[in-house]
DNA sequence: TTGTCATTTTGGATCGTTCCAAATATGAAT
DNA sequence: ATTCATATTTGGAACGATCCAAAATGACAA
């Protein structure tokens, strides 16, 4: 800086003037440091500049898991916003370890960044927060929650979009339906069958608890889920699922039974992945328009950031229910029209 | 630090030998001050101890499409090799915007750096990577190399992949395979199609240029690319789809026209991603490991960060085919069966 | 000429670290 | 007691920006 400064004959003070495009430089000395800037091939650095105002506009973003791509889909909703906004995401991806988290907060801190969206790892404690929201930088949490927490979150409505999807298949005509996948440990799950419970009592349906049939939130846990299930004396012919890749693994599980999902079995996930609309059948499923959520949580973010003060707030965005061919509407509207 | 410095009773130059782990500092003393470093929260400034050693810790990741589920797991291969070695990987998605690349490009350089991972957006010029080669700094492209480029690259061997998908359906008594998807525009798609030719040669079936359809590598483009492949007179019973994304959209449209994959028709993917096992037809596919693909880039970063110096290598990394249900491979193998 | 006011420019302290040369403490040998 | 080597500790100058108070410049009126 001081080389340009020497260059274009002013002093460094001028210079950095330019650079903040402050209005108090005349237009030609302006114009001399550029070219300076230019010719000399200088480049800004940012890390000096933050030392030096101690405000930076680097903020956290931390991903349980990239590979799963509804987060990365968050992700790139987050990220979006950000560089709209002006600031560089600092993306990290902790797969869904803890301790992988704690070094990236740690690492982030020191960093120093402005704020921090973060889609804990599973099992993430109200403590392993407690170092960032100390350090007095906004968080928000996004997808996931914690309890108790005295950070900000923005979170799909988890219940209302399992009311709805159980609605629907009641709506279908079905009188006992299934509720597979989902670890019992987590907030979330807990949301989506609390909307279960709500829509079937909405229905003056009873709770059969052995249709509920937690497993891991894996393709590879829905096939465990639906094998469970229908090994059972009486199965239902309708599930509720998780999520998608439950929601998959059913599909996978109930065609090894000779069932045909979306026809002879009623299947609804829950996330909308980006898959859903292209497999075959199908898939009903509840949307959550990832990059929304994405936006969103960025949005409360830069809004914390920028305001100073921060109160907790926690936000739950909208959800929809996109009807496709796993619920088995479409099989029903097609015998409508054939007795009609 | 000065403060830290002062609880402990000793000068901030000892506070900075304890944090940096200096065998100079006796036992009492390093006690005395980590104990004060615990008690005063005090959190390590990276950005200013950077700007004095004007040497971080920081590389820089850019990624052109991370809702893509092999470039997500590219990044994180990267991300877990990086993390590993004590680096802090800045991870940025493109959306296969080249200004967005630039932009990004910038920021990173402003922060400082130690080295750059690419996987370039679609379009870029070699020009658009000058401001980082000039600078000094390694910079690794990784899956998408580019014409007379000054950087090292990392990218899976399309050529031998692709001929050995073919050599693959000859081998099931296919002399009739078309290429399906990509444009060809990119790199990679002629690496593909070169190895594609390969095979061909090598079983002395003459090329038929009508059975080449370049379109866009998605979904929607396999399925573009079929139908214009089935609207022929006379259509193959096999192709190579430029990537798995392609074989997926493939299959929808040769089932919309009554053909079963993997019974009726014979098709082999590209890049082996994650839902390849999983759906029905599981799909035969040269598998590239996009996670190793990320370690091999993010090591050969690593050694040139190192070492200093960094001379450009161009790296191959090895591909296999995974032979599984969409090549017909399997029903080949029953149809024996029964007449055995 | 001098004073006043608005517009531009500037010197130098500062942010939190590292690192070097120099200072000080410790202990053994004379 | 003095000297010398070794083990610790320390002051202060960097690093590259920002920012404030103060200085320089220019325009205009008295």
């Amino acid at each position: 800086m001081v080389d340009i400064a020497r260059a274009a004959g002013v002093s460094k003070s001028t210079v950095s003037l330019v650079l903040q495009g402050s209005p108090l430089v005349h237009e030609s000395t302006r114009a001399k440091v550029q070219a300076a800037i230019r010719d000399l091939g200088y480049v800004y650095n940012r890390g000096a500049a933050n030392l030096r105002r101690s405000r930076s506009s680097v903020v956290g973003m931390i991903i349980n898991d990239l590979t799963n791509s509804f987060f990365a889909e968050l992700a790139v909703g987050i990220d979006r916003t950000m560089q709209a906004s002006g600031h560089v995401p600092f993306l990290a991806n902790t797969a869904e370890s803890t301790d992988r988290q704690a070094e990236v907060i740690a690492s982030m801190l020191e960093h120093g960044i402005a704020g921090l969206i973060i889609s804990p790892a599973r099992g993430t404690e109200p403590r392993d927060l407690k170092p960032v929201i100390d350090s007095g930088i906004p968080v928000v949490l996004v997808v996931r929650g914690l309890p108790h927490n005295k950070a900000s979150s923005v979170q799909p409505d988890n219940r209302a979009g399992a009311r709805e999807a159980v609605r629907h298949l009641v709506a279908l005509g079905h009188r006992r339906i299934a509720f597979l996948g989902g670890y019992g440990d987590a907030d979330n799950f807990h949301d989506r069958l609390a909307g279960y419970r709500d829509a079937l009592a909405d229905a003056s349906i009873a709770v059969e608890q052995e249709l509920i049939v937690p497993t891991a939130p894996s393709r590879a846990g829905g096939i465990a889920a639906a094998n469970t299930l229908l090994d059972r004396a009486d199965p239902p012919r309708a599930a509720l699922c998780f999520n998608d890749a439950v929601a998959f693994g059913a599909c996978d599980a109930l065609r090894g039974h000779g069932i045909e999902p979306g026809i002879d079995f009623g299947i609804v996930g829950f996330d909308d992945v980006i898959e859903a609309k292209s497999v075959r059948p199908a898939l009903t499923t509840v949307s959550v328009a990832p990059q929304a959520l994405g936006e969103r949580a960025a949005q409360l973010l830069l809004k914390q950031i920028n305001s100073g003060r921060h109160e907790v707030e926690n936000i739950l965005t909208p959800v929809r229910l996109a009807v496709r061919e796993s619920c088995g509407a479409a099989a029903a509207r097609a015998k409508q029209g054939a007795i009609a």
